[in-house]
DNA sequence: AACGTTCCTCGGTCGGATTC
DNA sequence: GAATCCGACCGAGGAACGTT
């Protein structure tokens, strides 16, 4: 949550260099890159992967560490990534710049007030299994502050759809809506603020453009998870989305038609889904996201791979 | 299944161009 | 002259296919 509030994250899709503060009623909170830059959005990916294994782990009353181990396949299956080489060194570059990303603040309890200095994670390691190099494990110790979330519940829940969210201006735009409009009818913010809000670095202008743009797609693919976005002025009203009962008619595109026997080897790769339920879900993805598909019977396959170990 | 390779597309930013 | 639009840039992510 406290990550929600300021935009601890970087939009940027280069490294970015640029320092931040924040002020808010005596509260200070300074984010400085290492010499990799700010961790971005997409780096949050890992945390909110941890944070959701461990969330699952006390549900199912299994007891939690601050250092914990895990396949980094798994997690970039879970986060929509690829798991190609450079899907590997994309997220040691994700480590690093969470490692490095150094957090200051200031708090106040009790009369006190305490000086932090942080990174997001305090240590990661990735560990070869065999000799060939591979079934890489990775190692992972959370810092003080995301821990103390986990162990205070201060975490909320996020659609999954979220990692499908590209842009991180979008995501940005959920992380805020998820936190302040929750399940209030109405949420209203100035852009100006939001700007501020999201850490872009663009101008008021640009910001508005951008933001437009999202909006318009939106209403054109309705690919924002749970809530709807309007500009009224200055003003970006957020709205919950209606829950919506019955699936749309979808354009029926010959080219994502699927045989047979495809829908065996479907369910041989997501055991214990309902088969036509992630039919519907695979259609409506890959025609939100405009996806060229070539060859519709191995696309929906590995579509259910990826769904397949995660309920 | 677990990677590696290749080629392609897309996003935020910046700065220049265009429109009003 | 300003507000707005647009395109280059660069680094990142995605898909398909190849390899072990």
């Amino acid at each position: 949550m406290s990550s929600m509030e300021h935009p601890v994250f970087s939009l940027s899709t280069k490294p970015d260099m640029r320092p931040r503060r924040y002020e808010r009623g005596g509260n200070w909170i300074e984010i400085s890159p290492s010499r990799y830059g700010i961790a971005t959005v997409h780096d949050r990916d890992v945390l909110i992967y941890c944070i959701s294994q461990c969330m699952a782990a006390l549900n199912e009353g299994r007891q939690v560490q601050r250092s914990m181990r895990f396949k980094a396949y798994d997690l970039l299956v879970a986060t929509n990534r690829q798991t190609s080489g450079r899907g590997y060194e994309l997220l040691k570059d994700a480590l690093r710049r969470l490692q490095g990303t150094q957090i200051e603040t200031n708090l106040r309890q009790g009369g006190k007030e305490y000086f932090k200095i942080f990174g997001l994670v305090e240590s990661a390691q990735i560990v070869r299994e065999t000799r060939d190099g591979r079934m890489l494990d990775v190692e992972i110790t959370l810092s003080d502050w995301v821990w103390d979330a986990i162990e205070n519940n201060n975490v909320l829940t996020m659609s999954r759809q979220y990692f499908q969210l590209r842009k991180p201006l979008e995501r940005r735009l959920y992380e805020l809506a998820r936190k302040h409009c929750g399940m209030q009818p109405e949420w209203k913010i100035g852009l100006d603020t939001l700007r501020e809000k999201c850490g872009s670095g663009s101008t008021d202008k640009e910001f508005r453009r951008l933001i437009g743009k999202i909006i318009v797609d939106d209403e054109q693919h309705d690919h924002m998870p749970d809530y709807t976005f309007t500009i009224e002025g200055d003003n970006v009203v957020v709205r919950p989305k209606r829950l919506i009962d019955e699936q749309l008619p979808l354009p029926n595109l010959s080219s994502l038609h699927l045989k047979g026997d495809t829908y065996d080897a479907a369910r041989r790769a997501a055991p214990g889904w309902d088969v036509h339920h992630l039919e519907t879900e695979w259609r409506s993805w890959v025609v939100d996201k405009g996806i060229a598909v070539k060859d519709a019977d191995r696309h929906f396959v590995s579509f259910c791979k990826k769904r397949g170990p995660y309920r």
